[in-house]
DNA sequence: CGCAGAACGTTATAGCTAGAACTATTCAAG
DNA sequence: CTTGAATAGTTCTAGCTATAACGTTCTGCG
């Protein structure tokens, strides 16, 4: 039986299912908050992400994406308005995002509105610190 | 500044990036193995989850996706003579999702690539039974 | 029984995503 | 300095995904 030849292997896998089912549903509860400002998910996502100035690198990595992604959404940022593209001050590959005002006011709204009845909430506090510390640990990021 | 005023957002917030990361890093390490039975990562995926008979909700659940998704994915499995579309017994709305001999061979290939150098094997056993815990309470599942 | 509402699966469509190929620029080794 | 490898970003394309709408079947309630 594969329950029994297997069990370790077994647990990896609902992991996997796991992970894949929460990530979903953080994706959906930034799409129902994200209509309201008409965005999609992804743009909201990337719009999250603009804490500060960066690079198409650097957004792309925080949204675990690929650059050509990257520049799928800015293009739709940059067209509604939200983010900018300026030349980067020492490297003329590399482009710096930057919000413009009106895209920083959406990010405050967006914002105020993720951080109610997230899934996440369900955890406590110290699970959260748990939670990141295993996660970071898996990613290979600590 | 924006660390002063919502610290607990924050923390939030990089949980969300931290469990896109690792649902990719799983989604890439899945089509690595993937690639090498000629199968894309969602048709992977939908192997991986089909340890037995169900039906095409079941496998939409199991795998977090809309039902018409599954729908395009078990086409192509069926179409590589993988999977069966079999009538539901009792319930005439319903199909019976099960694998070829074909189908099981190459599933078995599959999860034995699976559990090599999984992302999740950064984790002890004892780390991997808590982040199970989390993450079935954070998706409101236990 | 009969009907309203829900559920299962499919189709069509619009939008998201990764991968490969490309240009321009930077970096590193000689 | 110069050349080869690496990096930043974009474009193009194929494939994945969610949504809405639909037909069929089931279920609960009167």
């Amino acid at each position: 039986m594969e329950a029994h030849a297997e069990p370790h292997a077994l647990a990896e896998q609902e992991i996997c299912g796991l992970v894949k089912g929460l990530a979903t549903q953080l994706e959906v509860h930034v799409r129902e908050r994200a209509v309201n400002l008409d965005l999609t998910a992804p743009q909201a996502t990337a719009l999250r992400e603009l804490a500060g100035p960066m690079t198409m690198r650097d957004l792309a990595d925080r949204m675990s994406c690929e650059p050509s992604n990257a520049t799928f959404i800015v293009d739709r940022l940059e067209r509604l308005g939200l983010v900018e593209r300026r030349p980067h001050p020492t490297d003329r590959r590399a482009k710096i995002l930057a919000l413009t005002p009106r895209g920083t006011d959406v990010r405050a709204r967006l914002l105020a509105m993720l951080t109610e009845n997230s899934p996440v909430t369900r955890l406590t506090q110290e699970e959260q610190r748990t939670l990141r510390e295993l996660l970071l640990r898996a990613t290979g990021r600590a």
